[in-house]
DNA sequence: CTGACCCCATGCGGATCATCGTCGTGGAGG
DNA sequence: CCTCCACGACGATGATCCGCATGGGGTCAG
């Protein structure tokens, strides 16, 4: 998820960077509204300071609303309820006067990103249903469809499946299965999880592409 | 679009309810948490107030967010930065301490709004009446047909039953329709819910596709 | 007041499923 | 070529989940 950070002041704009990066953000600074409104088509995510100097912020904001549906920060120094008002009325989805403490901002910029990624669902991938070869996994529904066969899968195997499904052709370790199916970590090298992979094997049939990776974990072939 | 406002203190929800019906919003009350949970199915924003007197507010939201994606807006008198990194941490998507004027709570309920409604077109399918094979289903007269003739359902039946209705195909839940029906976790595995498809099954006939999804819910099948 | 109805808690039985132990196998490294 | 060890196969067992039946508490209408 990539974050297009508009500020000026390269002191506050290095903070910024460092504090997202810190959070798991790739970032990009942009000095100037119009360098800005150019990298927006890139970003997953706008944080905005009002205080540009090249253009006024909610010009910026009106201009990129035009052509961008983009989730947008602002950033101010500016109090006030009429700014505050004139900010979110302009196309900001929130509104932070400074200063911000960082553990807020990437609170308030995980929030963002959470209800937008709710919002609009990545035209790329459909949400609800993973396609693979002849199968057919819909999440919503909880089934599996093989060459249009139905197959019945236990609970436990459609989620040790989804974990690998979510990150076809990546490594998933054994470890990462067993937090997310059994909410901890493997106590000792239980048998469990080879017996419901077995068992996936035996139902989704031979040319289920998932091999195991000697040591780590499976995979999801693409 | 409808808002329900989850606020004990009559005073404070008049005023909200007052300021956010003038701003053109439906708006609707509850001043208990489990009376909220409830409500929610019905709501395309919440405004909750996290001081409820019979359950912690974070709890209140936590156990929201697993059934719904509803939008959420946090208001609270505690400040200071924890809690409000817990407060969006827990779901919330905006965060707002008292006192908040009613022009900027206004423009942050229209924003989250308009970040929101992007992601909800599917609403926007008016659910007056759902219709599955020889079922019909009338949500504002609270009425079920079976193949011409009246199905008396009772209140609990027709929630559980509108709860599944309204994802058609979809796997919902056990815990996310005793939340929306009984507006708490599931205390213990309890046989209610059992008890009360089972009178559902019994009431519309063997061919009402209900299944039940083993070790998660159920599902109505297209 | 009385009766009917609804709803929920509890118990039981059947079916399914996860877990564990054991043994076999195949790949990697020396 | 040999050894080690992680993984796969399989059956037995214990746990879990669901459906159904029963009984008591609460509510509302008559």
């Amino acid at each position: 998820m990539r974050i297009i950070v508009v500020e000026d002041d390269d002191g506050v704009a290095e903070a910024l960077v460092d504090t997202l990066t810190d959070a798991g953000w790739d970032c990009r600074r942009c000095a100037r509204g119009d360098d800005g409104l150019r990298a927006v088509r890139d970003a997953d995510l706008v944080l905005l300071d009002l205080g540009l100097p090249d253009m006024d912020g909610l010009d910026f904001l009106r201009t990129l609303r035009r052509a961008s549906e983009v989730p947008v920060l602002v950033l101010t120094a500016r109090d006030g309820d009429g700014a505050h008002v004139l900010g979110l009325r302009a196309g900001a989805d929130d509104y932070l006067v400074k200063p911000v403490r960082a553990p807020v901002l990437v609170a308030r910029v995980q929030a963002l990103a959470r209800r937008a990624r709710v919002a609009a669902p990545t035209p790329g991938a459909a949400p609800g249903v993973l396609t693979w070869g002849g199968l057919r996994l819909d999440v919503a529904a909880r089934t599996a469809v093989r060459d249009g066969t139905p197959v019945d899968l236990t609970a436990t195997e459609l989620e040790v499946l989804l974990c690998v499904a979510e990150r076809p052709g990546e490594a998933v370790s054994r470890e990462t299965v067993h937090l997310r199916v059994w909410g901890g970590p493997d106590p000792g090298r239980s048998r469990s999880l080879d017996f419901i992979v077995a068992s996936l094997r035996h139902k989704l049939g031979p040319d289920l592409p998932l091999t195991t990776v000697r040591g780590f974990g499976y995979r999801l072939e693409t």
